[in-house]
DNA sequence: CGTAATACG
């Protein structure tokens, strides 16, 4: 089963840009996106009904902003919107569901450059996750979290990490939260399987620093402990454009 | 610079 993850930076631009030829190709048993960057009624029905998948959306209370979305061969046992906290939930940012093996959680984590209000709500927001992923496996089921989270755990995990040391998506506090989600056995599929490697999955649209390469690891798949046996690959897509990220995926081996 | 609506990343 290999399970995509692409912060799509609006869901119409890469539409526009061959999105439903890329997944009718690349058919993905599961595909969560996130910044769909859509409200309900804006949503056209070549986007919601798309051949072989299940689709479900998430969106947020702001016009064009936020939003996340689930396409899934394989009908999922429940479907559901957001944490349970409306603080964080207006803004559109979580999807679940619940397969036979695991719980998905597809997430767009706050950005926190903004303020600093912005910067707490992110920090708030990723307490908030990990106590949720840590009930929902009281219920005996692994959890997988994909999506964008907004910051890069290691220097390896940015182009430049001495002069981003403040700049948040690197900051100390942000890193930490990782170091403690792996503390409570979540694994980063990725850096899993490719310990040294240097590859990024969003660059700058401002100073064209995809052209440079001058990116940032910043959307992940962690998984559960329990899943750690199951895990067989985990892939960064960076010749996806299309958006200013590139999709992520991992495959589990669930037989 | 880019997306989607005058803000946000």
């Amino acid at each position: 089963m290999r399970i995509y993850s692409w912060n799509v930076n609006g869901i119409r631009a890469v539409k526009r840009k061959g999105f439903l030829d890329w997944i009718t190709e690349e058919q993905p048993d599961i595909l969560g996106l996130q910044e769909i960057r859509i409200q309900d009624h804006q949503l056209k029905d070549n986007l919601r009904d798309i051949e072989g998948y299940y689709s479900y959306f998430t969106f947020g209370e702001k016009k064009g902003y936020s939003g996340v979305a689930l396409y899934t061969k394989i009908e999922p046992l429940d479907v559901w919107h957001g944490l349970g906290i409306k603080r964080f939930d207006r803004e559109g940012r979580v999807i679940a569901a619940e397969f036979e093996n695991f719980y998905l959680l597809n997430i767009y984590f706050p950005n926190g450059k903004r303020s600093q209000e912005r910067l707490n709500y992110k920090l708030d927001f990723y307490d908030a996750t990990l106590d949720y992923c840590e009930e929902l496996r009281q219920n005996g089921k692994e959890v997988v979290v994909c999506g964008d989270y907004n910051t890069a755990h290691h220097p390896i995990d940015l182009h430049d990490p001495d002069s981003n040391k403040t700049t948040s998506g690197f900051m100390p506090v942000e890193r930490k939260w990782l170091d403690k989600l792996e503390n409570h056995g979540y694994i980063d599929s990725y850096r899993y399987f490719h310990p040294e490697k240097e590859c990024y999955s969003w660059w700058s649209y401002r100073t064209r620093a995809r052209e440079r390469d001058a990116g940032w690891r910043i959307d992940y798949h962690f998984i559960s402990q329990g899943l750690e046996g199951n895990l067989e690959n985990a892939e960064i897509l960076n010749e996806v454009k299309g958006s200013d990220h590139c999709p992520v995926t991992i495959t589990l081996d669930l037989d």
